[in-house]
DNA sequence: TGAACGTTGGGGGC
DNA sequence: GCCCCCAACGTTCA
């Protein structure tokens, strides 16, 4: 088989993988003359995202294993990562290689429909033929929402509808047995070895602008990472040239490093090695370690299996993050899960709580994004979106753009959301799983469940968009479709309707694990308390507080909020707002007139805008003033509620029948004896 | 138009 | 571990 002439560009985006890659398989069926294996280390997606440091590490990891296993295919060529916004390299690139072919998997979600729009004007300009080729989904997106008449798959079974006349998904392909070489133009042939390549291939970027040499950036490398992963005001060396620091030419090219990027993971609450290491390896072998039990997969029930473990343990197969970069291809995990499962004789879970439906819900997410757009990352013009009166909504300017960073909402809201993403709230299963996310960068899907039903819908009526925006920062396996579908499913925004369905904040994981194994890892202040209180330690007696060298509200912060009231308030708020029907793309929304409205309509009070400056009072936080609260005077039990009962009434007109927006002073040592009290006093 | 259903609630009874 | 009930949503289907 004669090479063709192709020069072939083969750009590795969410494809981090070598087998089952069609994309790949498609661009060396070209019969590459010369062949380029592409990484773009994009700055705005580093330093302009919410990218936490477990999520890049995994990513580095992840790289460096494609690098190491092309190199074992062809030891004169590496994966060549060049530093920089492929909207600005790629046109050089194609040039200064002589590229004819540029070839990629399709990513039909979020960020990358901007960018890949744009590429294919590049390469359309520099007359370079693009080839994209759908991988990443069990079936090609485009397709499955074609089937669906183009309207998105709201429920699982109306995507089992529109992907039955695909019949079963294409059986995964094996990686190549083999990869070109990367020829630079001119030269006579391939380089001598890698080392020679990659010197070659410096020269030809000569004179090409590097990122920090640009004069500007429109990220600013050095400032406040978003989400405040940066640390020691590092310096950013990773941009400091295009291919990496060339002291040593072996690292050209290279894979960047935490450090080169000013990144701490300690400092940023983050392991100091991975729990989950990235890469195909990695993955292939955790799938191979699940196919080795058929009854894993075949008695796979998701709502039985337990959100209470810890990283290292987790009862679920772990593959979303590698799903999530394409280090494993969903149709050799669908295959392998399916085929380990057949020699299993006894009854198999059906779809949709077994193996195939936790795929088949990502799917159905990509699906449902690709059809509602950018708008699905919020709320306002997201017509899927159910409108809710949350607090801390995204902010817009007059044009209808977002404004960054978002201006403080009222004062009780954003103290309750800096408590939930600090894991202070006081109700040690949610600060346990708030944890164990900025620890490890994952927990399981009923803890995220957990965490989202209470900030948004269970308790502290927060938008479901900041809710999203912290998993994004820190979850391993974020993707623009999962998560923000999973935010307003559990929100009651979108996919599911239920609102007087709450987890409860205690009672939740005790049906999982009595003696709190995650909340004595993760709140380790907490650890000496009886099973009996470890997920109620306010509810404790002084005594037993004493006991376990814990005083709740000195060393663990007090409940932030009274579970009960305000899960009834926030029923009632839901009820509210599901008469109202309106949703992010009606014209009431748009114009910004839906929640005065809505609140007018039923009688909730404006909250009172915070008049804190944000600095002041992000070093003040709930916490803080729980414990500065809790060294005066307590106030009795009886006071308290009469305090509570007053404000209530003082409020609003209506307030017997609505609910208003509860004092921020938290009952501390109360849940237990106002719980009869309440229940009665609400039939 | 009404019944059945919806991946994963809590609480109580058996 | 299974059942029902709580009170109630939207979608689908007969």
């Amino acid at each position: 088989m004669a090479p063709s002439s192709a020069r072939v560009l083969y750009w590795f985006r969410t494809d981090l993988r070598l087998h089952d890659s069609p994309a790949l398989l498609k661009a060396l069926e070209l019969k590459p003359a010369a062949f380029f294996p592409l990484w773009c280390w994009d700055p705005s997606y580093i330093y302009g995202h919410r990218v936490g440091v477990n999520r890049l590490r995994f990513l580095l990891e992840s790289l460096a294993c494609v690098s190491a296993s092309i190199t074992a295919l062809n030891a004169r060529s590496q994966l060549l990562v060049v530093r920089g916004n492929p909207a600005e390299l790629l046109p050089e690139l194609l040039r200064r290689w002589q590229i004819t072919h540029l070839v990629f998997e399709k990513d039909d979600n979020g960020y990358a429909r901007t960018r890949d729009a744009a590429v294919r004007e590049i390469a359309k300009d520099a007359g370079v033929e693009l080839v994209d080729v759908d991988g990443h989904q069990l079936y090609p997106v485009s397709e499955v929402l074609k089937r669906a008449g183009g309207k998105a798959p709201m429920t699982m079974q109306s995507l089992q509808k529109a992907i039955a006349p695909l019949g079963e998904p294409a059986r995964p392909l094996d990686a190549p047995g083999a990869l070109p070489d990367a020829i630079v133009p001119g030269a006579k042939g391939a380089a001598k070895d890698r080392k020679a390549l990659l010197t070659a291939l410096r020269d030809t970027l000569d004179g090409m602008p590097h990122y920090s040499a640009k004069g500007p950036p429109d990220v600013d490398l050095n400032g406040p990472k978003q989400g405040g992963q940066r640390v020691k005001g590092e310096k950013v060396t990773v941009y400091d040239s295009l291919v990496g620091p060339d002291e040593d030419v072996e690292n050209l090219f290279g894979v960047p490093t935490l450090e080169s990027m000013g990144m701490d993971p300690e400092a940023s609450g983050a392991t100091k090695t991975a729990v989950v290491p990235g890469g195909e390896k990695a993955a292939l072998k955790r799938l191979a370690f699940r196919c080795k039990d058929p009854a894993y997969f075949a008695t796979f029930s998701k709502p039985k299996s337990s959100p209470a473990l810890d990283t290292s343990e987790a009862s679920t197969a772990l593959l979303s993050p590698y799903l999530k970069f394409g280090a494993i291809s969903c149709r050799r995990v669908w295959w392998d899960a399916h085929d380990a499962a057949r020699k299993y004789k006894g009854k198999h879970t059906p779809i949709p709580e077994n193996f195939k439906g936790q795929q088949l819900f990502n799917l159905m997410y990509s699906v449902v994004e690709s059809a509602t757009g950018d708008a699905y990352q919020h709320v306002r013009g997201n017509e899927i979106s159910r409108y809710m009166d949350w607090y801390l909504p995204t902010a817009y300017d007059k044009d209808g753009q977002v404004i960054l960073p978002r201006p403080r909402g009222d004062e009780v809201s954003e103290e309750r959301y800096e408590a939930f993403v600090q894991g202070r709230t006081g109700f040690p299963w949610i600060d346990a799983l708030s944890r164990q996310l900025r620890s490890t960068g994952w927990i399981h899907h009923l803890g995220r469940h957990s965490l989202a039903c209470f900030l948004t819908r269970g308790q502290c009526w927060i938008s479901w968009e900041r809710g999203a925006e912290f998993f994004e920062e820190l979850l391993l396996d974020w993707d623009p479709s999962a998560n923000a579908g999973n935010w307003m499913w559990l929100s009651c925004s979108a996919f599911f309707h239920q609102y007087m369905r709450v987890y409860g904040l205690a009672t939740f994981g005790q049906k999982y694990d009595k003696t709190g194994a995650l909340i004595r890892q993760y709140c380790p202040e907490l650890a000496k308390f009886d099973d009996k209180y470890i997920y109620s330690p306010h509810l404790a007696p002084m005594e037993a507080q004493k006991k376990a060298g814990c005083i709740i509200g000195q060393d663990y912060p007090a409940p932030i909020l009274d579970e009960k009231e305000e899960k009834s308030n926030c029923i009632a708020r839901c009820k509210a707002a599901f008469t109202a029907k309106l949703h992010g793309a009606d014209k009431e929304v748009l114009a910004g007139k839906a929640e005065a409205r809505l609140r007018k309509a039923h009688g909730i009070p404006d909250p009172k805008p915070s008049t804190a400056p944000k600095s002041a009072a992000s070093k003040v936080p709930a916490w803080a003033k729980a414990k500065a609260e809790k060294e005066e005077p307590a106030s009795t039990k009886k006071e308290e509620e009469e305090h509570l009962h007053e404000a209530a009434g003082g409020e609003s007109a209506t307030a017997d029948k609505q609910p208003a927006r509860p004092k921020r002073k938290a009952p501390a040592a109360s849940a237990s004896g106002s719980k009869g009290k309440r229940a009665k006093s609400e039939k």
